[in-house]
RNA sequence: CGGGGCGUGGCUCAGCUUGGCUAGAGCGCUGCGUUCGGGACGCAGAGGUCGGAGGUUCAAAUCCUCUCGCCCCGACCA
């Protein structure tokens, strides 16, 4: 391609929108353009960068024997209220959904369950039939509350996703890790360095659950890593060991202690510099919402402790918890927020502990009453114990479950997501097949998603220097950019050429900048702006059949046109291999 | 949904507090000339219902009301 013919305009100047680099550069070099809050059009680079990516995705789908189909954007109401998710989805605000013209409801897909088991269930009635993988790569909907970082969060994006059915819950494990192999070898594939995490289910549901994440410290999600024992977990799942607690101290009787206006931990140490995090414990309300009421939840925690509100959400069993507002503490404590504790609570209060208050005695809680707290607390002295489960948030440097490491805390983003979703869906929505005793049982399915835009805004995010986007070469918008200093000049033009027409007949995919009347320092900044990973530049000594070998990182060599078809040669073979 | 902010040529922004003359700058764009290896320079140009509607006023980009859109923080989030 010429880049002359390609209506190519890049921006000096970065979009006022653009909070990261990768919205920044692909809205500077033209790849995206936003028509709405959350949605884009791809441009012509972007758009060669995606059908890498889904290409990529495709042989790897392939080759593991999924079956490619496609399934509407536009559903029904009736099949989503099948699987009891429309209200959920419609109350969160997440779906599109209209009226058609004889007033049924529709929605624009943000996932595709409904619409694979409905599929599924009409054509697999035997145990010989399975296993069987379907995917499909699709234009996913979704009204995200917040939409924001370019392609990272849109309200409309391509995503692949595949459903596996199988007859047995073994059967699904086998296909769940073959797609774990799959999904290895696809980001793999792409050039990008990531990590495989554990992960919680979340509103999908389902047991297994592994997130790969992307590495990049601008990723929304943290993840826990141990070295030592190849550990890795979303935050929201990870679990750790904890220092013990201090030995307690001398028993002495339990009472108030006056704290004006200590509402945190850290007020109270500057109050009792003497005593330490560890037996300070903290006790937040929650409100937790189910489907036909709400409780409040008090949980206690160690001060160096934080709450991990998914691990609470998931023991509740509820449909969401949040911090309780001012007006529900007052009413759970009797006091102003800051004071809450676990002795003279509202009996509604249900009152639970993270692990971490296991063993602390000779605590400081607050008091339930506005500026004072309890001193010397023990429990089972003057309060039970109450029932204590793992609510814990990991820190950084917390011991790894096994004790083999410690673990850090760095930050991911998520580009693809791999269920076990057990038989959810199947039994919702009555997908059975006749197993070999004879007995009718439900599917069990596995669904697996991957972010084909996120895939690619995040490259950018982990590969890019300041003068703009470093693209891994298998899914670089092209392989190869010729850059002609000087379009017109008659022994750049002829070298220019040769070079081009040898390339393509190679059937490698080159881009050539053969504009006239662009200065060379144009070029040079728009090239390093589109970050095509390989360049070979024509100028001055292109009368002497001598162009330079520039690639987008690395070092300069001024080369024959053959010494540098042959370099290109070899660059893309280490490519493949 | 709660809080905050912003809508002015294709892009980035100034002007608005305190209403007043043909609404400005830089980038980009067009033409001519000079340049020509890291976003060149000169000269001459094109391009704007100041997001929209209504109102106040002799007069509105500027003040008021409504409305639409966008951005940030939070909640939220396969």
């Amino acid at each position: 391609m010429k880049l002359s013919q390609m209506l190519f305009v890049t921006l000096r100047e970065e979009p006022a929108d653009a909070e990261v680099r990768s919205h920044a550069l692909m809205a500077r070099a033209g790849f995206i353009q936003k028509l709405a809050a959350g949605i884009y059009v791809y441009g012509p680079m972007m758009w060669r960068v995606l059908r890498k990516i889904e290409n990529i995705v495709r042989e790897e789908h392939d080759r593991a024997g999924c079956l490619e189909l496609l399934m509407p954007a536009v559903q029904p109401r009736e099949l989503w209220q099948e699987s009891g998710r429309w209200d959920r989805y419609v109350q969160d605000g997440i779906l599109f959904h209209f009226a058609d013209r004889k007033g049924s409801e529709v929605c624009l897909g943000p996932t595709h369950e409904e619409v694979i088991t409905t599929f599924v269930k009409r054509q697999i009635q035997s145990y010989k039939q399975m296993p069987v993988t379907f995917y499909q790569i699709q234009t996913k909907f979704r009204d995200e509350i917040r939409p924001r970082f370019g392609l990272m969060r849109g309200r409309e994006f391509i995503m692949k996703d595949a459903y596996s059915f199988d007859p047995s819950a073994e059967a699904m494990k086998a296909s769940y890790e073959r797609m774990r192999e799959v999904y290895r070898a696809i980001f793999r594939r792409c050039g990008l360095r990531f990590t495989p995490v554990e992960a919680d289910s979340g509103a999908i549901g389902g047991s297994g659950s592994e997130e790969f994440m992307v590495d990049a410290d601008t990723g929304e999600d943290a993840i826990a890593v141990c070295r030592e024992s190849g550990y890795a977990a979303n935050v929201e799942k990870a679990v750790s060991q904890i220092a013990p607690p201090p030995p307690a101290p001398e028993a002495i009787a339990m009472h108030k202690e006056p704290t004006p206006g200590a509402k945190s931990c850290e007020d109270l140490q500057r109050l009792f510099p003497d005593l330490p995090l560890e037996r300070m414990l903290k006790t937040v309300l929650y409100k937790a919402s189910f489907t036909e009421r709400e409780e409040i939840v008090a949980v206690m925690a160690r001060g160096d402790r934080e709450i991990n509100e998914v691990k609470l959400l998931n023991f509740l069993d509820a449909l969401n918890v949040e911090l309780a507002d001012e007006q529900t503490v007052r009413q759970a404590t009797g006091a102003e927020p800051g004071f809450a504790g676990p002795i003279g609570l509202a009996d509604h209060v249900r009152l639970l502990a993270d692990a971490s208050v296991e063993g602390v005695q000779g605590f400081l809680c607050g008091g339930n009453e506005t500026d004072t707290h309890y001193l010397d607390v023990w429990f089972d002295r003057d309060l039970p114990q109450p029932p204590s489960h793992d609510f814990g948030l990991v820190q950084d440097g917390d011991l790894s479950e096994d004790g083999q490491g410690r673990l850090s805390i760095t930050r991911g983003i998520e580009v693809g997501h791999i269920f076990q979703l057990g038989t959810k869906y199947s039994e919702a929505m009555s997908a059975q097949f006749q197993d070999e005793d004879g007995k009718n049982k439900a599917i069990w399915m596995g669904c697996y998603g991957i972010g084909v835009s996120r895939v690619a805004a995040s490259a950018i995010e982990q590969n890019h220097d300041a003068n703009g986007m470093i693209w891994p070469l298998p899914i670089a918008p092209y392989s190869v950019l010729l850059v002609q200093m000087k379009a017109g000049n008659e022994d750049q033009d002829r070298v220019a050429q040769e070079l081009y027409d040898q390339i393509q007949e190679a059937g490698v995919d080159v881009l050539w900048d053969d504009r006239v009347k662009v200065s060379p320092g144009a070029k040079f900044k728009d090239a390093d702006l589109i970050g095509i990973p390989l360049r070979i530049v024509i100028g001055r000594d292109a009368k002497d059949r001598k162009v330079e070998w520039k690639p987008r990182v690395g070092e300069t060599e001024v080369l024959t046109v053959e010494g540098a078809l042959e370099k290109l040669k070899v660059a893309l073979q280490e490519q493949n291999s």
